[in-house]
DNA sequence: TACATGACTCTTT
DNA sequence: CAAAGAGCCATGT
């Protein structure tokens, strides 16, 4: 029926939404991360959700970043500034406009 | 159904 | 190291 997708959806969601919270301040983890976890096949998709749900203001997406270690502009956090402040404020270090992913990320590869 | 659009990623210049 | 192009797929029109 019509509910069907959308349950999976919500599923999705909420899964997308706990690994973010389980992000420990101080690191960051990027959209691949998440993805993969949450079982979504395209990061594309945890970008979305972040822009769309209403939900996102309630949990530390500001520690979701590229894969290259850059963030995202265009963000509810208003200004690409705003991310970049958050976190450095959390300790993570930026050389230049990127991260050090081998340091400060979440899940090592 | 078809086409455009992204809080993306990878490879190649 | 930055920029460009291809691939990606859910969403919206």
């Amino acid at each position: 029926m019509l509910y069907y997708k959308l349950m999976i959806d919500q599923k999705v969601r909420q899964r997308v939404f706990e690994l973010i919270k389980a992000i420990p301040p101080g690191k960051v983890a990027t959209y691949k991360q998440i993805a993969t976890l949450a079982g979504l096949k395209n990061p594309r998709q945890v970008g979305h959700i972040l822009r769309t749900d209403p939900a996102a203001t309630n949990y530390p997406c500001h520690r979701v970043i590229h894969a290259d270690g850059t963030v995202a502009d265009g963000t509810a956090f208003g200004e690409r500034f705003g991310q970049i402040v958050r976190l450095r404020q959390e300790g993570v270090v930026f050389r230049g406009r990127k991260v050090k992913l081998d340091i400060f990320g979440w899940i090592q590869p």
